[in-house]
Parts: structure tokens; C-alpha cells; sequence
DNA sequence: GATGCCTGCCC
DNA sequence: ATTCTGC
DNA sequence: GCAGAATGGGCAGGCATC
């Protein structure tokens, strides 16, 4: 698989994560989510825009395929997440299709009534920050979990309810990802000016200080410590912290930044040493300590299953190495079809860990982390990773992933890639003129892309065309830009769960449940061939009709795997 | 009401 | 989305 | 080579300000 062309392109693979929120059933107020954001200035950015401003020049040039490829795991499907090579003891858990969802059922009840009390812990803040500054220093990802699982050990000891706002705090969000209106609303600037009222700097000498060191946190506990204080206010406990972010979300309108200031300026007066650099990234979305969801998704199920272990009987009890990637497959199955902390942990706490399975199960009106792709080089090295499977490819259209939910009560939801409530984006969509026997189907959950389209010319728009549509309150005469859904998947139908069916399969009953209508309904272009000169002619042939480029996946099997050959850019 | 900084979320 | 890092 | 974490570019929209 000599990849040739693009000189430059070192690609590695990585991938990326996670999912965030979908918005459940009962609108609440609020908006959005926290997330990771830009950063800011260092130095390394001007290196890395020029070299990619350059492969990018160079890729042009050569004008070929470049290939791209890369693998998948499904995410919603079984095994998602990292799906460990062979060793995997995979005792196939049979997951019933129908569960009792009764739990998760009254787990939603008791979220939505919400309102903190099951947020509360009395865990100090101070020993979650101590913890973050143990992790900051270590890069072993072993010792992370070890050190993570430990204290949620010791948290749950004092009280299971601890765990929930421990660990939201410890991924650095507010709520389920699909829950709108967790957005902290805060930058570094706003940052800056609550540090310097806070600390009595001047806003220029906190700028300077930023520009040299590029730590917000950092500059927060030298501040302080600096300041003489009159008197220690009483010290932060987890779930106070936690209370205050949610409700810094919350906080919006005419004099808000004013208000969030005055709740984070509260906070940081009771912080001591690391508690400020800690809360002040946690503010910044951006914790940096090399610990991120799916490795507190790992020490989670460490911690769960000890604990059920220790409560049995016998305290110490060595849990055999088999049980625990068991259980860790358990959970992140059970994440990605219910990406929400505190059902998967309540039903684990309530039934254990290892039958996550028939309680935690996909179910519209809640997002399921979708499947996503990674990128190669070039076809060959597609062709060598499926040698001997049976594969498919399908063009990658340039537009936004779509996860089209139609629910019991005949109400549509749309979700982003990450979870997001994107149904308001999407008035003129109608999921149900899509459908072909309406009066059979009841709810289902389909796959697609949504990508700008001119309705005039027939044809594909670019990406930068579909994201200037309007975002929020929008209305049919607001859409000035049509979208057309190009479905590739289908995950769920009458309540009967597909993903681990495979992929023919799926397709099957994709073809025979929905209908095409033209320019506003289609399905992914597809093909089924192993031969190289006709995939190179279907990658051509994609880039020619305005995609990026091929998604390459299995056509049976458990397993499913997913290549994304990338096309080169048209002119 | 117009302008501009800032944030969040898509890729 | 791409780039970087540790294992 | 892989999985996980961190970071980038571009857009709409919120809030502050003039």
C-alpha cells in the first residue's frame, strides 16, 4: 500500500469522540452544552498552519486520489469503542431486543424532575482537584484509571450518589450531552476580567501573564495566593461546585456575563491553591489533564465493579482480568446506545454492571453515538484491511451526519453527530413523508447525511453553503437553503433494535420501510465491489458529483468496519 | 438599531 | 475535521 | 499502528456597547 501521493500527509489516525447532547423529550429551558473550544494563542499554531497550508497546496497539485482510509468502529454498534483485537473473551451477551426499559424509564423521570438533590455530594473539592493534579504529572493511561477508579471507589463508599456529579466533573460537562442548554457561556476573556476583579490585577497584567504562560488556571492560583485574604470562606464540596456551573449555564439575558461573574467570583474566593487553576479550566472547558470521556468511561466500570464486588463479600477481592474487560465492554455498549451518566450508572448501581445490557438499550428520542469512520491513504490499503471480507462503499457526501428519530407519538427528532438537538434546524423536514407504510411504523431511527441542495439545478451544494442556514427559531420561510437527507443506515425499527444485524441486513429493511423522494430524500449512492479499477473509478466518480470521497464498510458480519477513502477537492 | 467581541458547534 | 502522543 | 486527547477553520447567534 504505497500510498504515494500526498507528500507531506503524515495521517494518523485518532478519532474523536464523543457525543453530546440530545435534548430530551420535555423542553427545558436552556441552551447548550459545554465543550471544548478553541484555544488560544501558542506557539505552535503558526508552525502547524503552514505545513498543512502546504500538504494541502500539494495534494491539489498532484491532483489524484489521495486516499484516505480509515476504519471504524461502529460506534452504536456493539462494539464500538476500541474492540480489542482478537484476545477479546467476547461472550456475546444476547441482548434481547426488547428490555425492560422500565428502569431507564424511571430514571428519566427522576432527571427530568431534576433539580439538584441528586446532584448533591459533600466530597470536598479540594480531592477531586487533588486527584486532577496527580493525573496533570502522569501519562500512563493505566495508572490514570488505576488513580480514577480508586477515588470513585472512595467517593461511592461514602454515598453512591457522590458518583454522578464526581463524574461530570471529571469529564468537564454539565449534563448529558443531548440535553440542550448546558452551555457555560464562557471565554477567556470573560475569564480574564472575573480573574483581575477577583484577584485585584490589572486586566493588562493578566493578559501579559496569559500570553507568556497560556494557562488561565495557572495564573488563577498565583493570583490568589498572592492576595492577602480577610477570611476563608468555607470550603467547596463537589456538588456545590456542580450546582454552580449548571446554574452559570443557566444564567442568560441582559446582564448575564455580569451575574456568571458574580457566581464565579464567589467560588474562587473559597478556592486554596490548585482548587482555582482547577476550577478555572474546568470554566474554560479545557481541563488538559490527559483525561477525557472514554477513559473515565474505563474507570468507571473498574470502580462499579469493585464496588459490587466489595459489597458482596469480601473486600479485596481480585477481580480476574476477563471480568473486567468484560465489564468495560458492557459499559461502553451500554454508553453508546444511552449516552447518559446517570442512567448508565444508576442501573448499574441498581442491577450491576453486567446487566447493563438489558436495561441500557437504544431507544429513540435518545441519540445513539454514531458509527464513525477512519481516514486512509489510499485504496489499496482499504483493499488489504477488507482482504477476504465481503465490503461495500458508499460515497461520503460533504454535508452534516443527520440521526432522524421518528417517535411513538409521531414526533420527529434530528441529532447531530454529537448528540446535539438539531430538529429545529430542519423545519421543512418531514420524516414522515418518507415513510412508506405509515400505518405499520411506529418509531425508528435512521442514519443519514444532510447536505445543501439546489433544488433548481438538482445538485449538490458544498458544505460552507449548508452552514449558513439559520440555527435557531427557524421557520419554513426562513430556509433559504434546502437540504436533502441522503440515508446510508437504519438502527432501529418498532422498537426493534438492528445494530447488530449486519449491514445487508440493515439496508434491507432501510429499502423496504422508507421511500426516495427525489431532492429531498435519497439513499446513499453505493456499490459492492472488490475490484480496483472499478472502486477507483466510483471514488472519481464520487469526487465528480460533489462528495468527499468513499465510506468503505463490511457488508456482514459482527464486526463491522468502516474505511473512509477521501476523494481530492474539485476546483 | 448597528457594530463588534465572543462563544459554541459543525466539519 | 486534523494533528500529536504514548504505548 | 492504534486509541485517545488536543487543536484548527468557518459559520450563526448572544450579549455588550455605542
Amino acid at each position: 500500500m504505497s500510498s504515494s501521493l500526498p507528500s507531506s500527509a503524515g495521517k494518523k489516525p485518532k478519532q474523536a469522540t464523543l457525543a453530546r447532547f440530545f435534548t430530551s423529550m420535555k423542553n427545558k429551558p436552556t441552551e447548550g452544552t459545554p465543550s471544548p473550544k478553541k484555544s488560544s494563542k501558542h506557539m505552535l499554531e503558526d508552525r502547524m498552519d503552514n505545513v498543512s497550508g502546504e500538504e494541502e497546496y500539494a495534494t491539489k497539485k498532484l491532483k489524484q486520489t489521495a486516499v484516505t482510509h480509515t476504519v471504524a468502529a461502529p460506534s452504536s454498534m456493539g462494539s464500538n469503542f476500541s474492540s480489542i483485537p482478537s484476545s477479546a473473551p467476547s461472550s456475546g451477551v444476547a441482548d434481547s431486543p426488547q428490555q425492560s426499559q422500565r428502569l431507564v424509564g424511571e430514571v428519566e423521570d427522576a432527571l427530568s424532575s431534576n433539580n439538584n438533590d441528586h446532584y448533591s455530594s459533600n466530597i470536598p473539592y479540594s480531592e477531586v482537584c487533588e486527584v486532577f493534579n496527580k493525573i496533570e504529572a502522569i501519562s500512563s493511561r493505566l495508572e490514570i484509571i488505576r488513580i480514577c477508579s480508586d477515588f470513585f471507589i472512595k467517593i461511592m463508599k461514602q454515598s453512591s450518589k457522590n458518583l454522578i456529579p464526581t463524574t461530570y466533573l471529571f469529564i468537564n460537562r454539565l449534563g448529558p450531552d443531548y440535553e440542550a442548554g448546558l452551555e457555560l457561556g464562557l471565554g477567556e476573556n470573560l475569564l480574564m476580567k472575573t480573574i483581575s476583579e477577583t484577584c485585584g490585577k490589572s486586566m493588562s497584567q493578566i493578559k501579559l501573564k496569559y500570553k507568556d504562560i497560556g494557562d488561565l488556571g495557572e495564573i488563577a492560583m498565583g493570583a490568589r495566593n498572592v492576595q492577602p485574604t480577610m477570611f476563608k470562606p468555607k470550603p467547596l464540596t463537589v456538588g456545590e461546585v456542580f450546582k454552580n456551573l449548571r446554574a452559570i449555564a443557566k444564567t442568560q439575558g441582559k446582564d448575564s456575563q455580569l451575574k456568571k461573574m458574580k457566581l464565579i467570583k464567589r467560588m474562587l474566593t473559597a478556592c486554596k491553591g490548585i482548587e482555582a487553576k482547577f476550577l478555572i479550566r474546568s470554566l474554560e472547558s479545557k481541563l488538559r489533564i490527559g483525561l477525557a470521556e472514554k477513559t473515565v468511561l474505563i474507570s468507571l466500570s473498574k470502580a462499579l465493579l469493585l464496588h459490587d464486588e466489595n459489597r458482596e463479600d469480601s473486600p479485596d477481592k481480585d477481580v480476574p482480568m476477563d471480568v473486567l474487560e468484560s465489564a468495560q465492554q458492557k459499559i461502553r455498549d451500554a454508553f453508546c446506545q444511552v449516552p447518559n451518566y446517570e442512567i448508565v450508572i444508576n442501573s448499574c448501581l441498581e442491577h450491576g454492571i453486567m446487566n447493563l445490557d438489558k436495561y441500557c438499550t437504544l431507544r429513540p428520542g435518545i441519540p445513539l453515538k454514531p458509527m464513525l469512520a477512519k481516514p486512509t491513504k489510499a485504496i489499496n490499503e482499504v483493499l488489504d484491511r477488507f482482504q477476504g471480507e465481503t465490503f461495500t462503499s458508499e460515497y461520503k457526501y460533504d454535508g452534516e451526519r443527520a440521526q432522524v428519530h421518528l417517535l411513538n407519538d409521531g414526533t420527529m427528532r434530528i441529532y447531530s453527530r454529537n448528540g446535539e438537538n438539531m430538529t429545529e434546524r430542519y423545519p421543512e423536514i418531514n420524516i414522515t413523508d418518507f415513510i412508506q407504510d405509515l400505518d405499520t411504523t411506529k418509531n425508528l431511527i435512521l442514519d443519514c447525511e444532510a447536505v445543501a441542495w439546489d433544488k433548481d439545478q438538482g445538485k449538490i451544494l458544498p458544505f460552507q453553503v449548508l452552514s449558513t442556514r439559520k440555527r435557531k427559531d427557524v421557520e419554513l420561510n426562513d430556509v433559504k437553503v434546502k437540504v436533502c437527507l441522503f440515508a446510508f443506515d437504519i438502527l432501529c425499527y418498532n422498537d426493534e433494535r438492528l445494530i447488530n444485524k449486519s449491514l445487508k441486513e440493515r439496508r434491507e429493511y432501510l429499502t423496504k420501510v422508507t421511500k426516495v423522494v427525489p431532492g429531498e430524500f435519497q439513499y446513499a449512492t453505493q456499490i459492492t465491489t472488490n475490484n480496483l479499477d472499478e472502486l477507483q473509478k466510483f471514488l472519481d466518480e464520487s469526487v465528480n458529483h460533489s462528495c468527499e470521497g468513499l465510506m468503505v464498510k463490511m457488508l456482514e458480519g459482527p464486526d463491522p468496519i468502516m474505511n473512509q477513502v477521501k476523494g481530492q477537492e474539485t476546483g
